[in-house]
DNA sequence: CTGAAAGCGCTTACAG
DNA sequence: CTGAAAGCGCTTACAG
C-alpha cells in the first residue's frame, strides 16, 4: 500500500479526466451524482491519499498553524503550556488544519531568529503561548504573517490576544474570600513579572477597593524574582487570614512553607490559588482556585487564527475568556 | 513584508535564470562562487522564502513527523507524554523535520481511523508513542508508511522501537537495594498492564535470582485494574522492608499511604519508583529512582523514522535506550 | 455534466 | 558556469 495514486490513476480507470475526479473528491458542482460515487469508491479502493502539497502550490496555504511555546515555560515540571498546546492541536485538527509546535531557545529569542517554519512557508500563522521578549514580538509583528497571543498580552492595540480574564477570575476570588467574613488578605505574587500576575493582582484590588478594605503593603508579598525563579515566601509578622496566590504552585508552596512554622491550613488561615493544574490537586487541603478554560482559549486562538488568515480585514484585539470557581478545602469562613 | 517573492523574482531582479537561484540557494554545484553570494544576499534582501510545498510536489517528501499520542496518555496530571513531545518537535527540528501531534481518540483507536495527516500525505512518517491497540498497530502497519514504536513494544518483530531500558534500569535498582541489605523487597505494579511493567518486574526477578531470594506471591502488589486506573495499594501484612515500584507516581501514592498507616519512609521501609518525573520530587522524601533519558530516546526515534524514510531497506528491531540511577532520600541501608 | 489548458514554485537531467 | 524544458499533483476559469 505504500502507494503514489493519483487522481489522475483513478481518472484513467474510469475513462473520466482528472478534473472530474478532483471535483468528486472535493464535493464540488459539475460531476453527476452517480459518477461523484463510483469515483469515490474506486478511490477508497485504490487506497487515494489526498496530496496536499500540490493544494499548498495553488492555493498558498499549507494548512498548518506554528505554536511557539519558549523552552522556559515547558521545564519537566511546568506543563501548563505542553497541555494547552495539546487543545491546540485537538482542536486544529477539528477545523482541518495541523499544529506545528516550535519551541523557541532563549539565544533564538534574544537573537531574534524566527523559527524555521517561518523561513520555509510551512505555517500559514502562528499561535503564540506564553510572554515573549517585546524585541521579539516585534520581529514577528513585522513579517505580517497571522499572529494571535495567546495566555498573553502587551499594549500593542493592533495585534491579537487570547486570555483568560485573569482579572475578573481573582476579583471574583476575593469577593468569595469576603463574603467568608475574611478582611485581611495578603496577595502572593511578583506584580512586575508577567502581564497575568499584574491583571490578578488589580483583580484582587478591584474588589477591596469595592468593600472599601485598605491595600497594605506589606501584604503584598514577592514568590519570584526578576528572571521568574520563585523565591522563598515571607510570610508577614501579623499573619493575614486569608493569602491570594498568584497561581497553584505558589498556593502549594505556601501551603508547605506556613506548615513548617506549625500554621495549618485553612484553620488558621484561608489560601486560594488560580489556574486549577495539578498543584491545586496535590496541596493538601484541596486548593479552592479558578480553573483557567485552556479548552475554550484554544478554541478562541484557532478560529480567531483561522480567521486572519481567510481574511486580511480584520479587527484585532482582546478575547478574554471567562475562567470557573473551583471550591475545595482551602478556605475557611470566619464569619 | 507578507511577501510572495519567489526565485524567479530574484532571477529577474539579476538576470538570470531561476535554475541559477535554486542552485545557489539550495548550495549545490554549478554556480560561480560570486554569483551565489550576490544571489543570497539579493534573497535575504527581498525576504525570499523557501516554498516547501513546491520541494514536497517534486521529491514526495513534505519533512513533517506525525507523532501520535493516544488522549488517555495525555491527563491533567499525566504530562510525561507531552514532555517526550518536546523532545521529539526540538530533535526534529535539528534534523530539518517538523512535528505534527495527532492526539489519539479512544473511537478513533477503536474504529481503527488513521489520523488525518496520514491521509493528506501531510508526514513523510509517524512516531507512535505509548501504548496502542494490537488492531489499530496492525491497520498503522499496513499502510507502510515508516513507523517507529517509542516507549512501548510488542512480538511483532517486523517492527521498530525505542524503548528504555526497563528490564535492566530496574534489575540495577534492585541490585542497588539488595546492596543496602535489603532481602525482603515487594513489586508494586500490575505485570499484566503494560509491557514496560512486565519488563520492570523481570528485572527485578532477575536480581532476586542472581541474589538467591525467592520470589514471594504476596509481595507482588497491584496497584491498577484492567483499564490501567489506579486502585487502592493493599500493604502486606508482613511488612517487607523495601518496595521496588513501577512507576514515581505510585511510589508517591505508596509513601502517602504508608503515612496514613503510621509506617515512616525510609525509616520503616525504602520505597523506590521509576521514571524521576514530578512525583520523585514532590514525594517526601524524594525519591530513589531510574531516570528516563527521554531526550536521548527522543534522538533515537528520530533517527530511525528518518533512516527508514531515506532508504526502504532498513533492518528493524529494539533500540534500548539506558536509564540513569538518581539517589535521593527514599532508601535507608539496613547492614 | 465533462474536460483541455494553464499555472502554483521548485528541482532534475540534460544541453550548451 | 549557466539555462530551457519537463514535471511533481492538484485546482481554477473557461469552453463545449
Amino acid at each position: 500500500m505504500q502507494n503514489n495514486i493519483t487522481m489522475r490513476d483513478i481518472a484513467s480507470k474510469l475513462g473520466v479526466s482528472s478534473v472530474t475526479v478532483s471535483k468528486a473528491l472535493g464535493d464540488k458542482e459539475g460531476v453527476s451524482e452517480e459518477l461523484k460515487q463510483k469515483i469515490k469508491e474506486l478511490a477508497q479502493e485504490m487506497g487515494y491519499r489526498y496530496n496536499t502539497a500540490a493544494r499548498t502550490m495553488k492555493e498558498g496555504f499549507s494548512y498548518n498553524i506554528g505554536v511557539v511555546i519558549a523552552d522556559r515555560y515547558a521545564s519537566r515540571t511546568q506543563s501548563f503550556y505542553l497541555q494547552f498546546y495539546q487543545f491546540l492541536a485537538t482542536t486544529l485538527e477539528e477545523e482541518q488544519y495541523s499544529g506545528i509546535l516550535h519551541m523557541l531557545s532563549e539565544e533564538d529569542e534574544e537573537q531574534l531568529v524566527l523559527p524555521r517554519i517561518y523561513h520555509d512557508r510551512k505555517v500559514d500563522g502562528f499561535i503564540i503561548l506564553g510572554q515573549l521578549s517585546n524585541a521579539y514580538i516585534e520581529a514577528f509583528a513585522n513579517t505580517e504573517i497571522p499572529l494571535v497571543f495567546l495566555d498573553f498580552y502587551t499594549d500593542q492595540t493592533e495585534l491579537d490576544y487570547v486570555i483568560t480574564d485573569n482579572f475578573y477570575g481573582m476579583y471574583e476570588m476575593t469577593n468569595y474570600l469576603i463574603s467568608c467574613g475574611h478582611r485581611d488578605i495578603a496577595f502572593v505574587g511578583n506584580v512586575h513579572s508577567t502581564s497575568s500576575i499584574q491583571d490578578r493582582f488589580l483583580g484582587y484590588y478591584k474588589s477591596l477597593l469595592e468593600h472599601r478594605i485598605p491595600l497594605r503593603e506589606e501584604y503584598i508579598m514577592n514568590d519570584r524574582d526578576k528572571k521568574g525563579k520563585f523565591i522563598d515566601i515571607a510570610i508577614p509578622d501579623k499573619l493575614p487570614t486569608a493569602f491570594v496566590c498568584n497561581c497553584d504552585q505558589v498556593a502549594y508552596m505556601l501551603i508547605n512553607t506556613l506548615r513548617k512554622q506549625g500554621i495549618q491550613v485553612p484553620e488558621d488561615c484561608s489560601v486560594v490559588g488560580f489556574d486549577n493544574d495539578i498543584y491545586a490537586t496535590l496541596a493538601e487541603p484541596g486548593l479552592t482556585t479558578v480553573e483557567v478554560d485552556r479548552k475554550e482559549m484554544a478554541k478562541a486562538a484557532v478560529n480567531k487564527i483561522v480567521n486572519k488568515i481567510r481574511s486580511t480585514a480584520t479587527s484585532s484585539g482582546r478575547v478574554l475568556v471567562r475562567g470557573k470557581m473551583i471550591y475545595r478545602q482551602s478556605v475557611k469562613s470566619i464569619l
